[in-house]
DNA sequence: AATATTAATGCGACCAAGTTGCATTAATTT
DNA sequence: AAATTAATGCAACTTGGTCGCATTAATATT
């Protein structure tokens, strides 16, 4: 099951990286220009998280949002890093700032999700 | 708008009681033995994080949990803790944990939201 | 204790996010 | 150029959660 190259994808792609910010599916289908199926584009996303490109993070507002991880290699983020959903201008922004914690080994750890909210740094001088 | 005692508040109080964790309304229902209504429930929880008393978790399902504050308090949990759920027995844990963070001041945070997942201590062993 | 007030409930309809089945299209292999 | 099968579009579906509205019942008032 090789992957294809399509247009689709590297619009989706494009996007991410234009604003360097997570996004929604419905922020991308608006960003994107052309005219692409919302189950396309969750199918395209998934497969990128399946592939190590993006990773994917739930909000407290219930949806999903993808990040580059490459974005996140660049700015030197730690493995798990805290996310900041912005209510006024719905975006979700990786922070440099690592998640720590400590656990006992009785419990398995696989996932980490962790979020801020409320006015971005951009949103709360306007 | 004072507000009144009724027996569906009790019991969803005392199901929350019972297990001692966080519970989506899906695992009340179960768990509550009467017939409650979906909206009814809902609507019990949420005045309920309304007035302190339960609080709200957003899980990486993107399911909503509520747990009770008291509970939080005799565990002497800080404000902001990290939150378990586990993928068998779908049940969410307040832990003992605390969330640390620091971000600039530019940002204005509102709402925190750490939740890791995997397999709790009473499921990994089973 | 009887009545008035209005919060709480049940029901059904609704919405939004996300997924899936299936026929069709098109990227890669041969 | 033909064959293979991943990717797409569409519609239907699922699930979590909310809302409007008529009805019920908890509290306040008499």
């Amino acid at each position: 099951m090789r992957r294809r190259n399509t247009a689709t994808k590297d619009a989706v792609l494009s996007v991410l990286h234009s604003t360097g910010k997570a996004m929604s599916q419905g922020a991308i289908e608006k960003e994107i220009g052309v005219d692409i199926n919302r189950a396309t584009i969750y199918r395209v996303l998934n497969r990128y998280c399946e592939d190590g490109v993006l990773h994917r993070i739930v909000a407290d507002d219930g949806r999903q949002y993808f990040a580059l991880c490459v974005e996140c290699d660049k700015k030197q983020k730690p493995l798990h890093h805290f996310h900041f959903r912005c209510e006024k201008c719905e975006t979700i922004e990786c922070l440099p700032e690592p998640v720590h914690f400590s656990i006992s080994n009785d419990y398995k750890v696989e996932k980490v999700n962790c979020v801020l909210t409320g006015i971005c740094k951009d949103c709360v001088n306007s």
